[in-house]
DNA sequence: GCCGGTCGGTGACAATATCACTGAAGCGCT
DNA sequence: AGCGCTTCAGTGATATTGTCACCGACCGGC
């Protein structure tokens, strides 16, 4: 597939002189993941800007003993700023961003993240901007985990899973790490879901019955 | 107190040639804050970037139900990204910055900012490092809060509060609202401490006993 | 001293996490 | 089809943490 005109996509780049998108085009490289493929890791640390231009990254944080919490994801249109937060930070982290779709990106090098930094005001407030919405997403995720009760939460999750569609393909696994808490917990509130006709499951997938009433009980909070 | 040359103090702005820096001292305001006072907030959100001259600010985020956990601290020499962050993206957060002692803070109004930041590598280095330490400093307590003991998390707590000295004066009430959790559940675990003699209370105040023993109990996660 | 507010202690109970184990469902193989 | 392997989900027991209701101790101002 030919990604052609990526400057096109972004808030940061589409308002930019031709010329300057013209440079862009050349100096970025894009590179394409493979679904379920790790974007970027502790072990992994791109050179710089992540653009998404199709697709959506799942971003998530392992702790020592193994669990693991889904932080948000990236869609395409956005930027990956934790992939620079951590170049610039040395500290130690723990996050990685896996592909949950097949994904198109485009690696913006430092060099050039730097001078368009410098040159365009458009593209600095997009980087700005993308830094902003991470640390929101993050105070929200910190405000579920901490005052959230469970039950609401994943109400919440299975209506962002669903979509507009009926049914989730995921394990109650997959769906506990998701909120960073245990496959049980999931089990056993899924199937006071279940009881409550709010859902149907089988193997491995969910069917959303009645959104409204999780809705209800997502927003109930 | 003269601020005088606070463009020494910050990496940001100590390498920028002395015409720069005097210009900034110019346009950029200082403030001062007593004790307690919020520094920024929900309803009071500063126009741009806040530079820390001196003293410490706690950044706290509120539950609806009324809790509190504190995300990080602002110490001096440092700046406090969070409140661009709120001001660029319109969502609703609930953070917000009280002074822990008398504070000194350096307001740059958006339009320099952007001039500095167009301007200025070193400074646009500064900025993005500052966004990038605090995204690292959420995960962390996220980290903390997902899968974290309570014990640990307050052993460690209890080290930073006491700092170098032996005494910390500090509520259960407080100490709660730092790690997020309820007071009767700080209350019954700092009673476990002094049951071992790690700590000493009395109303208002902890005395640090053992140290060495809190931090193997913080490092054992 | 008394009063009123803050601080801390406590027991009962609810919610969530952990552990150990079980059986069921799917999948590849012969 | 039948067999064995692996993953997925269900369950009870127990530990940890959070919630609720209440109480007494402490401390300040008067």
């Amino acid at each position: 597939m030919s990604i052609g005109n990526w400057t096109e996509r972004f808030e940061g780049t589409k308002a930019l002189p031709p010329e300057v998108r013209r440079r862009l085009q050349t100096v970025a490289q894009a590179r394409t993941f493979a679904k379920g493929r790790q974007v970027f890791g502790p072990e992994n640390v791109p050179d710089s800007l992540l653009f998404l231009v199709e697709g959506s990254i799942r971003v998530s944080q392992t702790s020592d003993n193994g669990r693991e919490i889904v932080l948000y994801r990236v869609e395409a249109g956005e930027s990956c700023v934790l992939t620079t937060a951590c170049m610039l930070a040395e500290e130690a982290y723990n996050a990685e961003g896996v592909a949950e779709t097949e994904v198109t990106v485009v690696v913006l090098p430092k060099r050039a993240f730097d001078a368009l930094a410098a040159e365009e005001p458009a593209f600095r407030n997009f980087v700005f901007a993308a830094y902003s919405r991470r640390l929101i997403d993050l105070l929200r995720v910190i405000d579920d985990v901490a005052f959230g009760r469970i039950d609401v939460r994943l109400a919440e999750r299975l209506l962002v899973l669903a979509g507009g569609d009926r049914e989730i393909a995921a394990t109650h696994a997959q769906i506990a790490s998701e909120l960073g808490t245990a496959r049980e917990v999931v089990s056993r509130v899924l199937n006071e879901f279940q009881k409550r006709g709010h859902i149907a499951q089988s193997r491995g997938r969910i069917a959303v019955i009645d959104k409204p009433a999780l809705r209800a009980l997502a927003d109930s909070a």
